[in-house]
DNA sequence: ATGACTGGATAGTCCAGA
C-alpha cells in the first residue's frame, strides 16, 4: 500500500500538476495540505474526477487559507475534522483532518508556520501541536500523521543550519514539540531509510532555491512501530518540484507491505544483503539530488 | 541585499508562506 503526503500551495492551479502526479504515482491514500479552498469548492473542482479514479476523499477547508484533505482508495471512515480542544488564531482554522482507511489511522495536518519566533502565532504553533499530540495520543496501533509539520527535525533537515538560527522551524521548543509528538511511539521513516542523506520536501520559490538543491525538510510521515515496521520505500518525489507550476513543497511518498492477517506474528528476518541491509525494496523514484 | 517567487483577495498593492 502506497501512502503519500503533499503539500500542493493551492490545489486550483495545481491541478494540471496534480492529476498527472495522482495518475503516475497511483497512491492508495493522499494527504493533502494548503488546499486554500472551501470543502464545497474542493468537491465542485476535483469531486467527480476523484470518484472516476476510485478515491474516496474527506476535506476540511474554511476559506483562501490552510486546507486539508484525505483521499482514500482503502476505505475511508470515522473522519474528524480539527482536533479536540483545538487552539484557534484567534478562531480554528483548517489544519487537520483525521479518517480510518483500511487497517490505518490517517492524519493529515498542516502545523502553523509561527511566523517568528516568541511572536503569538509561535505560541499558537506549539499549542497546536500540543493539541495534536493528544489526538494522536487515542490512535489505535496502527497510524501515521502526515503532512507539513513545519519543523524541520534536525540540522541536517535544513541546507543551512546557520542560516536559521533564531528562526522558526528549528527552534529547540518546536522540535521539543515535534519529539513530544514521537513520543508517542512514531516513527520518521523517511530519516530512518535515509539516515544520512541530504532529502529535503520544500525549497523556496526564490533565487533558484530548488535548482541548488537549498531547501528543509519540513514534510514528513510520522509512523507508528507497527506501521513503520511494514515500509518497503519511503522518499521525496522530487520530481513534482521541477518544471512548469510547481508547488514550492514536494510530496513525500511510503509504500508498507501488506497488513498481516490477523495478530501481527514473529517477523521474518530480512535478506542479508550488504547493498540493501534493511532488506527493503529500492523506491521507485530518487530521494534527493 | 531586510531581495529574489507564488497564490489569494483585490482592483492598490498587501498578506502569507517558511
Amino acid at each position: 500500500m502506497r501512502i503519500a503526503t503533499w503539500n500542493v500551495n493551492s490545489i486550483r492551479p495545481r491541478l494540471p500538476r496534480f492529476w498527472p502526479w495522482l495518475e503516475q504515482r497511483r497512491p492508495d491514500i493522499v494527504c493533502l495540505q494548503e488546499l486554500k479552498l472551501t470543502d464545497a469548492a474542493f468537491t465542485g473542482l476535483l469531486g467527480d474526477d476523484l470518484a472516476a479514479r476510485g478515491y474516496q476523499y474527506a476535506t476540511h477547508g474554511l476559506g483562501q487559507w490552510n486546507g486539508v484533505a484525505i483521499l482514500s482508495r482503502v476505505g475511508l471512515d470515522d473522519v474528524e475534522r480539527g482536533l479536540p480542544d483545538e487552539p484557534g488564531f484567534p478562531d480554528p482554522e483548517a489544519r487537520a483532518i483525521a479518517a480510518t482507511c483500511g487497517d490505518l489511522r490517517v492524519h493529515s495536518v498542516y502545523v502553523p508556520n509561527g511566523r517568528t519566533v516568541d511572536s503569538d502565532h509561535y505560541r499558537y504553533k506549539l499549542a497546536w501541536l500540543r493539541a495534536l499530540r493528544d489526538q494522536a495520543a487515542a490512535d489505535g496501533p496502527a497510524s501515521v500523521v502526515c503532512g507539513d509539520l513545519n519543523i524541520a527535525p534536525a540540522d541536517a533537515d535544513v541546507f543551512d543550519p546557520a542560516a536559521y538560527a533564531g528562526h522558526t522551524h528549528v527552534t529547540g521548543p518546536e522540535r521539543a514539540a515535534l519529539a513530544d509528538l514521537m513520543a508517542l511511539g512514531l516513527r520518521d521513516v523517511v530519516r530512518d531509510r535515509w539516515p544520512n542523506e541530504r532529502v529535503f520536501s520544500y525549497w523556496d520559490y526564490r533565487a533558484g532555491m530548488f535548482h541548488r538543491d537549498l531547501g528543509m525538510r519540513i514534510d514528513l510521515i510520522l509512523a507508528s512501530e507497527a506501521v513503520a515496521g511494514r515500509v518497503d520505500a519511503a522518499w521525496i518525489d522530487r520530481e513534482a518540484r521541477k518544471g512548469k507550476t510547481p508547488s514550492d513543497h514536494a510530496p513525500v511518498i511510503v509504500d508498507l507491505d501488506e497488513a498481516p492477517d490477523g495478530d501481527i506474528g514473529p517477523m521474518v528476518p530480512p535478506p542479508s544483503n550488504p547493498a540493501n541491509p534493511r532488506g527493503r525494496r529500492l523506491p521507485q523514484g530518487p530521494a534527493s539530488g
